[in-house]
DNA sequence: CCACATGCCGTAAACGTTTACAGCGATTTT
DNA sequence: AAAATCGCTGTAAACGTTTACGGCATGTGG
């Protein structure tokens, strides 16, 4: 692993100068001769070129980081499968954080920008506090954000229509014939476990259904707290014909806690899940499941953040991404057989 | 976002060199009296180190690359769900590429070590090619390869024992009574199907039963591929009774074509995946999945190429990883119910 | 009172690039 | 034939750090 060769090496070899060696490798305009030279030399040594020496004199790096709230959850890991090609195409790296949706973690996440060892950010904060919002205004790169974030905000915003996609599946349900829709949420002080409990409610009024409290539980965005929270429901109200659950995972446990409890699913209760994961496709019976378009967030927010970095000082941008209703077995009965596999 | 204060503007408020703001700032002994202006001209100024410059001069990036072979399989995001953690304890970033299995791309991530923007890399080739060896021999970082690498490779290397894994299924079908035991396998010129392909015939031989070509089929390793596999396997030899999938979505696959064939699982037909994925507790009925220890295989590469990051030249070292089997009722009947969540 | 050690600090060089500028030989213009 | 232009090249500075080295006070021992 000996000292690898820098310009400097491959100019006394060729000959000329580490100005003309830097041109030649930049293409920038030279004699034949010149070229000829250098690019001799450089194969011989196997020249590749430091990419911190140029960072630090281009201010480039040509790497973007992402923050995952949560590597573990298939919303998010869509996001980057999508953001991972964009940003390759364009020659960018990609740093990967996992912030495991801890506050602090973001913040430090932000704070880290001031270290510049990457050109821009790519973030979904799960809550976004104050703290959030003054560090965004000062960041030292630009950030895209991925989730809500409050007017006048000035980043560059990507978002998920959960109210038009609750208001999918209630009608779906509806439609159907269920008339006892219960939902499952996870916490309230996030982001989408608010929109998605107002937009539960709200759809249930327009579909010409009351609100009724013992018919929603709240729970966490994991599979045994969706277990706990059924389980829980079902005993409150043992006459609901229908769960809307705020992700798959929640919608995975319920379908676990309803067949040991005997009942069938679609014909007894109805199940539709959220985020339309591969879960969804794979679970039995298959999950119908509302896609909040997660891999085309993700795509919208790279291509924002790429924009953003060719045109810096450009209008912030919103991007709403619409919502579409995967139909699959849990609802629709033995029909479908959902198909997706990576 | 005017350009940041650098330890220039920091020496000049503080009325010090930069070279002692330098000292404060990395702590060397220094006056109480100056540590104090130095501080307060950072704090006032929010100053972040660069870390960009830091790198140029101390040789070191603090970064370490993952290339994942293909980042839409779960057995590889098991592994950076450990990787992550363990990395960024030790105040390393992770920069993530995807290589989409190509051999080329692979290549060109070994290449891009000589760019120097990161220190270590962690690499899960699909297929190692004598190119890939030659670049490994020579590369200009500390490389950790998972997956198996000739003996004698200069680098640090962590394997999965897919024999002893794909030997406990095939016991674990032998004591339930299962006497004709297919295999669907992904493309043989893969090393892993190359190694579970072997370990297939080995352990049949091991409990006695012949091996059959036509109980064979290969495929490639997702579920549409497993689906297509199983459905030609079932057509030329119905009476099987036992399937051995080489991943979990050929197993999926498997589950879809026999419940459409009408033929029950477990009792008509057991099945077995591998990798022990979150879909393998997910599905219905949940699949028995034989677990190559994805999840401690990244943790235990990470910490090799920690350890190596630190003492640069020990002997290059060699961690197999257990298999371990995860019964649950695509073999074992109706009783368990897998749980794991995320 | 001088020699010397000690503790801090500033100057300057280095890491490996890119790039403004000036120099220089050859060609073109007047 | 002198002047201007052109194409190419080298010198040197800059990016923001870290760090070897020497200098300057201060304190100690003879």
């Amino acid at each position: 692993m000996a000292d690898g060769p820098t310009i400097t090496t491959i100019a006394e070899r060729a000959g000329v100068s580490i100005a003309s060696v830097s041109r030649v490798l930049n293409g920038l305009p030279t004699r034949q001769e010149t070229v000829r030279k250098v690019m001799a030399a450089a194969d011989e040594l196997g020249y590749v070129r430091n990419a911190v020496a140029r960072s630090l004199k281009s201010r480039r790096t040509h790497q973007v980081a992402f923050a995952m709230a949560d590597i573990g959850n298939p919303a998010y890991l869509a996001m980057l499968r999508e953001i991972q090609p964009v940003l390759k195409a364009a020659g960018y790296r990609l740093v990967l954080h996992s912030t495991d949706a801890v506050a602090a973690d973001e913040i430090d996440v932000l704070h880290s920008l001031g270290e510049r060892y990457v050109d821009g950010l790519i973030m979904s904060p799960l809550r976004v506090t104050e703290t959030h919002l003054r560090m965004l205004a000062t960041a030292r790169a630009p950030v895209v954000i991925i989730g809500s974030v409050p007017d006048g905000t000035p980043v560059d915003n990507v978002r998920a229509d959960s109210r038009t996609g609750v208001r999918l599946a209630i009608d779906h349900l509806h439609l159907l014939g269920r008339r006892r829709i219960g939902m499952v949420n996870g916490p309230l002080d996030t982001v989408p476990g608010a929109a998605r409990g107002a937009a539960y409610r709200e759809a249930l009024a327009a579909v010409g259904l009351p609100y009724e409290e013992k018919l929603v539980e709240i729970g966490d965005f994991y599979r045994a707290e969706g277990r706990r929270a059924v389980a829980t429901l079902l005993r409150r109200a043992p006459d609901i014909d229908a769960l809307m659950c705020a992700n798959d995972l929640i919608a995975l446990g319920a379908l676990d806690v309803l067949r040991a409890a005997g009942k069938r699913v679609p014909q007894d209760v109805a199940v539709v899940g959220m985020d339309d994961t591969d879960l969804a496709a794979a679970s039995w019976p298959s999950l119908t499941s509302v896609s909040l378009g997660s891999a085309e967030r993700g795509k919208a927010a790279a291509e924002l953040l790429l924009d953003r970095l060719q045109n810096g000082d450009r209008e912030p941008r919103l991007v709403t991404v619409l919502p579409r209703l995967a139909v699959r077995a849990s609802t629709a009965g033995e029909a479908s057989e959902g198909g997706r596999s990576s």
